[in-house]
DNA sequence: TACCTTTACGGGCACGTGCCCGTAAACTCA
DNA sequence: TGAGTTTACGGGCACGTGCCCGTAAAGGTA
């Protein structure tokens, strides 16, 4: 029942050492005012006794708070998603209060990088000791990381990555596995004599996500001779009627598609047109777990979602910040989120 | 940087109180020696202000070591599905560490009801504070239940649950759901009028497990009027021979047998005899993800594993133990896991 | 040599809680 | 009424670490 194990603090290096713990300390925080002989000399116990420091109490005497903050986009009328990396970041903020962390959220318009811009400018000025962003646009991020680097900040990518960043970690998916992931859904039951579209829907031009996924879905047609053509369009209003008007077109050009495949989570856009227009014999799989889309899963309208867990997303995300700011361990620098199948059948169990 | 919100501490309300902190702690902990009248005044304090006691505090200042335990299966050659847990067990035994913490596991022979009963007896006797169980045997478990409820020793079930046993929690999966899951990626491509079979390879005669999942299979044939005609074995030996004669035997039987359903791990001895009679365009599908199974997956054998996070499993059940033990927290007592769906494609980033 | 600065270290309080021990006051009983 | 018992509470140390402050010794300067 007794603590038995009295695993070694500062004081029985002390006491092994002949020094004061107020010696000891200011070695392990490589604090000035030890000499060179007495430093040695406790860095080699130290080794020895491979000693851990007791958290609880490093963190209870410690009267420092840490700021950490994340950078995502705000939750808009056209999708929620973001909400569960929040709820993951919330979950994380929890369980790190006790540690005297605390955690500033601060939402930019995934529309507007200028609101990206200001809000890392705004964050950066709280003095946070820590970042997570979620890096929508590309040069913004690369200031933003600049000024980290700079300023000496860990901060940590989630959803989607931009490498050579020097970033702390990447928590997101293997987007190009991704991709072929959902090339494998579409085609497991296509006839070979349909065609294929490939829908992406975003105001962004240039979005890395999207290219990086539709290499992966083409690369599986690559990888297993699939004889289906594959059509594919950009489409970059975002409203119910832009869509509509495009994909119409399409349909009209190729009239016997088998299968659509959605590089986000707009997916529900095109169910909702697939059901109007009649067409929902068309196979189709998109992305993102987003009530729009469960919806048209309930339906029978989208065959399939894939999901990257967005909630783990952002409980990693922030928890990895914890652990170098904290606990001062390593964390590792990829870190693949699963890409889950979501179905009809198995949603409500679903855990984002 | 400071810590400002200095969250108000029992100082704090022993002198809203005018006592001491001795007596508010008595009253924190319900312990005896306090009037009935300043334990009501301190109660209502506490109730206003939202008092939440600091738990790195609490841990440190006790001396108390809390010892939970768990009793999983030993992994055999049979199977290594057991590693899956027993790392989130381990997985939580490191970060429970610090708080005093201590973690024992008991393994015991699938095989062998009396091992399960021995190693609880033993468990029992070390002076456990709470316990994970895998409820394998039912009787036994029944029993182990039965003890722990007389001793007050909370525990939690993971992987299968016996209801109506006051478990704290359990944490598993939704069975009848995973087997309704396991039908819709059956006869997602399969023909009509193919034949389906369900194989059940176990030496335990009467196992809940089997029979939800079995249930859940059937009843999505019957909401989507399947035209299949199911047939179904029970193989009780678990060896390949045994297995590849059953399975020999059902297909001269059934000649147009389009899928095969396998209703646990076992999925790869399946797997194993149908490469051996080059009957692979057999749909085959079946549980969970063990290194045989992936190694099927891989080449194309099994189509889809299901799975259901087992790592996690053993995780959670961990901390639901903590959560009541330690912080005192109440933990939700269904806590239906994921169906994941697992592939060629994306089982290189499953987590389990 | 007298005085000042720097270096190297120790003493000791604080963080918030757990809990042992001591003790007035109230109560009990012969 | 006096002695013993119980009740109700306070004082204060401990947990392991962070860090402020004090100070002896060494070194530097005139």
């Amino acid at each position: 029942m007794e603590k038995e194990n009295a695993l070694f603090g500062v004081k029985e290096i002390a006491r092994r050492a002949k020094v004061s713990t107020a010696t000891v300390d200011r070695v392990l925080h490589n604090r000035t005012g030890v000499s060179e002989k007495t430093k040695q000399r406790i860095n080699e116990i130290i080794k020895e006794m491979d000693y851990q420091p007791n958290i609880l109490a490093s963190r209870l005497a410690s009267r420092k708070v840490i700021n950490l903050a994340a950078l995502i986009p705000d939750v808009s009328e056209e999708t929620d998603f973001w909400l569960a990396p929040l709820s993951g970041i919330r979950r994380a903020e929890s369980e790190m209060k006790q540690y005297g962390v605390q955690v500033q959220v601060f939402f930019f318009d995934l529309n507007d990088k200028d609101s990206f811009a200001e809000k890392a400018r705004e964050m950066i000025d709280a003095g946070v000791h820590g970042i997570l962003v979620s890096p929508s646009f590309i040069e913004e991020t690369k200031k933003l990381a600049a000024e980290c680097s700079r300023r000496k900040i860990p901060f940590v990518f989630i959803d989607s990555n931009i490498p050579d960043l020097q970033s702390l970690s990447y928590i997101g998916p293997h987007l190009r596995k991704s991709g072929y992931v959902g090339a494998k859904l579409l085609t497991y039951r296509l006839e070979s004599d349909k065609k294929v579209l490939i829908i992406n829907i975003s105001k962004e031009v240039d979005n890395f996500n999207y290219h990086e996924i539709e290499e992966g879905f083409r690369s599986y047609f690559n990888d297993h001779n699939q004889p289906n053509e594959i059509v594919r369009i950009d489409i970059r209003e975002t409203d119910y009627q832009s869509v509509a008007r495009h994909l119409t077109y399409v349909f009209h050009l190729n009239k016997d598609i088998g299968a659509a495949f959605v590089t986000n989570s707009r997916v529900h856009t095109v169910a909702s047109f697939l059901k109007n227009s009649h067409r929902t014999h068309v196979s189709l799989i998109g992305y993102d777990f987003v009530k729009e889309n469960v919806g048209y899963l309930e339906n029978n309208v989208i065959d399939f979602l894939i999901c990257h867990r967005p909630d783990d997303q952002g409980y990693r995300g922030m928890m990895a910040l914890y652990q170098t700011l904290v606990i001062n361990a390593p964390v590792t620098k990829q870190n693949f989120m699963p890409i889950d199948i979501v179905t009809k059948e198995n949603y409500e169990f679903y855990q984002n």
